[in-house]
DNA sequence: CCAAAATGTAAATGATCGATTACATTATTG
DNA sequence: CAATAATGTAATCGATCATTTACATTTTGG
């Protein structure tokens, strides 16, 4: 087992569907998993690193081990996850009702990478590797399929209009979304969302 | 001088025009105006009360003595200044560009109590006392000035769709909105807003 | 089987934060 | 001018956090 030195290491992270082999390749996927619940349940800022290793079952220190900090914990925990596809893999004109759908079954089906990423959007000490991350896996891929002016900068408040609907749905616990029936929610998300797919300015 | 009594008190505010008379009255409206420009720039978390106290000149055990808690101070600091008139006030069908152009008003004057709201709604826990103030004070006004079904709803979008892009523009910095021409800015974000406002749905 | 590496655990470190306490200074007032 | 309240200051408390250190246990390979 010659898998990494004496520190830490980004580790191949064995392949996808292969199950976790030795216990330290258990208790890095334990990990993991904690990881992604935590930071979408409570946010980045709002997750200590004793309570991801208390829902793992495992030690603090592993995480410092394994991941070198919360930082990168983050990151390892989210972006290899993160399914833009989903998002893209259709006509365009049915993408707001996609996406609105889609989020819906993220609430229904336990919490996703997605989630946890739009709600760390507010952590200024994340922001770097964040706008990077944003820009390459999420709005450089979803501007190539809009058609129109101003590509980049509408891709950029669909990502807005996500990140700010999540955080009204979720931290906020606003009345006026959480008590609407799911079909109108859907409703004007989706078309807002396809507003500025079609792009119809001026 | 017997405007309160040894504990804090909410105190009256000396009315709005007429300057600070006492010292007290004086280091009270510095420690407002100070904690006004900290929650707008570094957000509620990140925003320390011996850095406002700093920035005001006078001491963190005075902040206590005088608004009570950080919550409290915020609150002191936010809600009576927040100005949702502004918004509505005009006709319904410019109510986008309005915004838009407000938006970047505030950029440019320095930071705004609207400003450091969006950016507070992302923390927890502000989230029971934040919620019924959006609702009351700014969901509801804009509500009422929205014809068509869910009104309601799509005010809330409205709301999420301007904390999204501040989140997006001033935490993350997205290059994509930051450094696209404040012209395209503006019409895209006046034109997704509009469509709020105008609710042609399905 | 036994060294040596890998893995796991517990405890402490240093920093930051909101809040409190005890005390000093200034202003008010009888 | 005292006496008293209002205002300001410094030091501290208690809690939380990420991170590190030192140590114990388990697993691996020769």
């Amino acid at each position: 087992m010659s898998e990494h030195s004496t520190a830490a290491e980004p580790s191949p992270e064995s392949s996808s569907a292969s199950p976790p082999h030795s216990s330290a390749d258990r208790t890095r996927a334990a990990i993991l998993a904690a990881a992604r619940d935590c930071f979408c349940e409570t946010g980045y800022d709002g997750t200590g690193l004793r309570a991801i290793a208390a829902r793992a079952n495992a030690n603090v220190a592993l995480i410092q081990r394994y991941y070198g900090s919360k930082q990168g914990l983050f990151l390892a925990a989210i972006l290899p996850r993160l399914d833009i596809g989903l998002l893209l893999d259709g006509p365009m004109d049915e993408f707001g009702f996609r996406v609105a759908a889609i989020m819906r079954m993220k609430v229904e089906r336990g919490f996703d990478p997605m989630v946890a990423l739009l709600r760390a959007l507010a952590t200024p000490s994340l922001a770097p590797s964040l706008a990077t991350v944003l820009s390459r896996q999420v709005i450089a891929p979803l501007a190539a399929r809009l058609e129109g002016d101003d590509p980049d900068l509408r891709a950029s408040l669909i990502l807005a209009q996500l990140a700010g609907y999540e955080m009204l749905l979720r931290t906020l616990r606003l009345s006026e979304i959480t008590e609407a029936p799911a079909t109108a929610r859907e409703a004007v998300l989706a078309v807002t969302l396809q507003g500025l797919v079609d792009g119809h300015l001026v």
